[in-house]
DNA sequence: AACGATCCCTGTTGGC
DNA sequence: TGCCAACAGGGATCGT
């Protein structure tokens, strides 16, 4: 799955599927190879919704086509690209976005909503049938005053410890899980990985976050690392909608190392009792009720 | 300030 | 079989 010399193999290399912060890892490291240093020649918003962060869908054209790229980063599930000039150009994939390279004769997959071609031939396509990802190119003034620089900590490269995590959740009333899907506390965990966080250190996504005892948030701060640790391992792998899981060998493999999300009475993987399925912070999430308290 | 509820969007699914 | 409501999700935003 290692990116191949796309600008002379007609063949799109195509990121892995969901947008759970193991993918947007794997997805960062094969276009950084592909865009650190390029100049960028033409960029086509097809969708203006895509660019609705930015003031308009021109901005982001009219800021990038010339402009080489610095570096290319990602706090949490964000993908921050540096651009020449102070610019950051940040994209989001959202909940069914993927981000392909591919040379420009290679076919078009439905739904590729924005279209950046490199100096070299290559295009980055980015492909969104939800539209819930985004594309924005920001100058640093933007950025400031933008959402991002309330993210919090990136829950794999800087794993926040116990003590830090400790003073976050002290006097939180809101369900645990709800901070952990709180992109400003740590970033980068969706609902999939915070169930199975919750999962792996015994506490139900309901507790009311202060309710922790300092056992509890010792034992959560030190799953949440080698949990995503674990989903970037297996990055490459694949996974659409939840019920798409099975008739995919590949995706099969990912729902294989799932212990509780979306395995509603299905028997928990540590002590055999069903699991099961309640709605926390709007979101579906799932636990055992003999191993979680 | 903190928290919960709503909305965006479309492919897929399940009920009738 | 066919139709359609329900559902999934991350993050912005709004009301309390």
């Amino acid at each position: 799955m290692l990116p191949r010399d796309v600008g002379s193999d007609p063949e799109a290399w195509d990121a892995a599927s969901v947008p759970e912060l193991p993918e947007v890892e794997t997805t960062r490291r094969h276009v950084a190879q592909a865009l650190t240093g390029r100049r960028i020649d033409v960029v086509e918003i097809r969708r203006d919704r895509m660019a609705r962060r930015n003031e308009r869908p021109a901005d982001i054209v009219e800021r990038l086509v010339g402009r080489t790229v610095e570096s290319v980063g990602r706090i949490g599930k964000f993908i921050v690209i540096e651009v020449e000039g102070d610019l950051r150009w940040v994209i989001h994939l959202g909940m069914s976005g993927r981000l392909q390279l591919a040379g420009a004769s290679h076919p078009e997959a439905p739904h590729t909503n924005v279209v950046v071609s490199l100096d070299d031939g290559v295009e980055l396509r980015f492909v969104d049938p939800r539209t819930f990802g985004f594309v924005a190119v920001w100058t640093a003034e933007e950025w400031a005053a933008s959402t991002m620089p309330a993210i919090g900590r990136d829950a794999l490269s800087d794993t926040p410890d116990a003590v830090w995590l400790a003073d976050r959740l002290a006097g939180r009333t809101a369900p645990i899980k709800a901070l952990l899907l709180d992109q400003r506390v740590m970033a980068g965990i969706g609902n999939i990985y915070a169930d199975e966080v919750l999962h792996r250190c015994g506490v139900r996504p309901t507790r009311p976050a202060g309710s922790l005892t300092s056992g509890e948030v010792e034992g959560l701060a030190s799953v949440v690392g080698p949990v995503l640790e674990d989903g970037l391992l297996h990055g490459g792998t694949s996974l659409d909608d939840l019920a798409y899981l099975l008739p995919d060998g590949r995706a099969g493999e990912y729902a294989a190392r799932l212990r509780v999300y979306g395995r509603t009475g299905e028997p928990c993987r540590t002590c055999g009792t069903p699991i099961e399925r309640t709605i926390v912070a709007q979101r579906s999430s799932h636990f055992c009720p003999r191993c979680q308290t």
